[in-house]
DNA sequence: CGGCCGATCCACT
DNA sequence: GTGGATCGGCCGA
């Protein structure tokens, strides 16, 4: 008999779940689970923030100029972890969306840590409540251990993402953060779980 | 709370 | 050579 941990056992979500728009995606994950490691680097968070980037056509998205050797993992089939580097010292996590060749990507911006709270203090040094843990997507890579090691990477025993049968969180949309004008700037692509702690309040819509 | 700035690497032009 | 799907510290209000 399993002891109880107080976090209900996550479901794997199907591929299926991630072979449509990001658009369509990004909202769906709020509220979703995610996990990293195994053993003492078990890490689990409820995403509550994300970005849809929307292929080839989206301006914003790092497939708009086409395939290059970073964003090769942006068409992977769905499910696929698109993981890249910016500004010289963060990592960000994107889970691939549509069918194989459809650069879609959903950007995972923020979580709320539910179990591996320790391993994830000691990544994040700076982080002064659980809520900051994993408030950003620098930070949320950093917190579950996301790095350039995982690009590419499927669902599996390394990550993962799944639904733990809570109801759907209330939704607020915004327009994306940190792209400049022109690029896809004014698009309501933003998704947050309302009221949420790791959502920063200047930010929350 | 909001704005500004430096840090630090690398993919792409 | 340039600038980025960022972060945290510092400043002034």
């Amino acid at each position: 008999m399993a002891h109880r941990t107080g976090v209900r056992a996550p479901s794997r979500l199907a591929a299926a779940f991630f072979d449509r728009d990001a658009a369509l995606v990004a909202p769906d994950l709020l509220g979703a689970l995610i996990s990293t490691g195994t053993g003492e680097q078990r890490a689990t968070a409820r995403i509550v923030e994300v970005e849809a980037y929307r292929g080839a056509d989206d301006p914003g998205s790092h497939a708009f100029r086409g395939r290059t050797p970073r964003n090769a993992a942006m068409f992977g089939p769905p499910g696929t972890l698109y993981v890249y580097f910016v500004y010289g010292m963060h990592f960000c996590a994107n889970v691939v969306c549509g069918p194989a060749g459809t650069p879609h990507a959903v950007l995972l911006r923020a979580a709320e840590p539910r179990s591996g709270v320790d391993v994830m203090r000691t990544r994040r040094r700076s982080a002064r409540r659980d809520h900051d843990l994993l408030r950003g997507p620098g930070n949320l890579a950093a917190a579950l251990g996301i790095d350039r090691d995982l690009d590419g990477a499927r669902p599996g025993r390394r990550w993962s993402i799944g639904d733990d049968g809570s109801p759907a969180p209330e939704v607020r949309v915004t327009t994306r953060i940190g792209l400049a004008a022109g690029r896809g700037d004014d698009l309501e692509l933003r998704f947050v779980v309302v009221g949420s702690p790791a959502v920063s309040r200047s930010r929350a819509g």
